[in-house]
DNA sequence: CGCCTAGAGTCTACATTGTAGAGACGTCTT
DNA sequence: AAGACGTCTCTACAATGTAGACTCTAGGCG
């Protein structure tokens, strides 16, 4: 009468047995759909019909399953360090990124965050594997490593800044968008705030896409500079 | 024989009233000297001599505190809206952000975290002047208003994105600077990591005035372009 | 077939955190 | 003198991360 009876275990609901993955896209819905506040252990283990303590198995902490979540997030970016034409390789990636983003904007304050507090070396590898591939393209595209360094730098640099930029503007309460930043910014004393209040509506209508892309453009042309000169 | 008894109250050591400046730059400077996570209230209380709970008289709760600290940083910043040279005046903006980040970098995540959960009209007002003060810059300088918008964004998006890079390589730790660093790197699989082996020993000396300086330079001249075909 | 071992998951317990609510204490006003 | 108010303290509680000992199951070996 009840076909989803599991034969081998004690058949409990849903409880084959836990993996790395499996705990850290549990946990990574969880923070997409609720928040970083929401990952605490016991609600992890309620989600995932385990102990709390079941979790430390697959992660020493919390501090490294939040880790493992940015290790998670940060392999959905796909880089292909071999593509001749770097400029657009990079562009490319700039939209990924601000688009992978969007999608998890929870996860962005750990992506920023997390790195500030643990030394290069001690990061979990697929948090550092975007470097090394943009510096491998770099490389291949005819920069000197240095200077491939460099260009990593700005590049990524104004990356992160975009991101955070448009992120900060799109309002993480979701539901009423333009009236309440409106509503927030009517509250502003007009005196010391004109030009914030006058620029409301175009603060409103933020086109984050076309913004990037513009700043990469200038960026890169500023960039390309330095290669041709000695190529 | 003791000249320091205060005469009006209790007596007790160092205790006159608190107030909204004091509690705040103590917990500025726990945070500069022991990290985020050592400003717990009950901490914060005994610095200052006082139960705990008499904190939330001067901020309603812990995030408020954080804000606190948040614009407490943010005001030492200095900005002359009126000053003729926009770019020169944005090139020292950048700098002087710079060094404030570099003097008080545990505060630089909530700078960064604390904005993405608070919709722009219900940040403190201390957080928002950078904001107002670079518009009126701009706007005097000849942009339209929507334009100096533009340019704001670019400029502040590389900015913060230039000092996080610079943060994250800093290696928190600040007693083994370089030798950790590379320790750290030695951890790495070469087969996976080759470039970033390599260029640990650039990765060691990095110039981060310098380099702010280029990246800031290359903005601005591709920014400039936009304001000269119209002036 | 019985036992043993190892790994996965659970249970209990504790220190630490933010913060609500009621009260104590002093100072100022009238 | 009395009351009101602002400042601070005391007590208490729910929630968190996590240590340590336990249980349970599956599989290997005699």
């Amino acid at each position: 009468m009840s076909p989803e009876e599991n034969p081998v275990p004690p058949a409990a609901p849903g409880k084959k047995k836990l993996s790395r993955e499996i705990v850290l896209s549990a946990a990574l819905s969880l923070v997409d759909s609720e928040g970083l506040d929401a990952l605490t252990m016991r609600r992890l283990g309620q989600e995932l019909g385990r102990d709390p303590m079941a979790l430390y198995r697959y992660a020493e902490n919390r501090a490294a399953l939040l880790d493992g979540v940015s290790e998670l997030v940060l392999n959905e970016l796909a880089i292909f360090p071999d593509d001749p034409d770097w400029q657009a390789q990079l562009r490319r990636i700039a939209h990924d990124l601000r688009e992978l983003a969007l999608r998890h904007p929870n996860v962005v304050p750990l992506l920023v965050t997390r790195p500030l507090s643990t030394p290069l070396g001690l990061r979990p590898l697929g948090t550092l594997r975007p470097l090394e591939q943009i510096l491998s393209l770099l490389i291949e595209a005819g920069f000197a490593p240095a200077d491939a360094l460099h260009v990593y730098r700005a590049y990524y640099g104004y990356l992160y800044g975009h991101i955070l930029n448009e992120l900060q503007e799109f309002v993480v309460d979701p539901d009423e968008n333009e009236a309440l930043l409106r509503l927030g910014l009517h509250r502003l004393p007009p005196k010391d705030f004109p030009r914030l209040r006058t620029l409301a509506p175009v603060l409103a209508d933020y086109d984050g896409k076309a913004e990037l892309d513009e700043g990469i453009t200038i960026l890169l042309s500023g960039l390309a500079a330095r290669l041709s000169p000695e190529t």
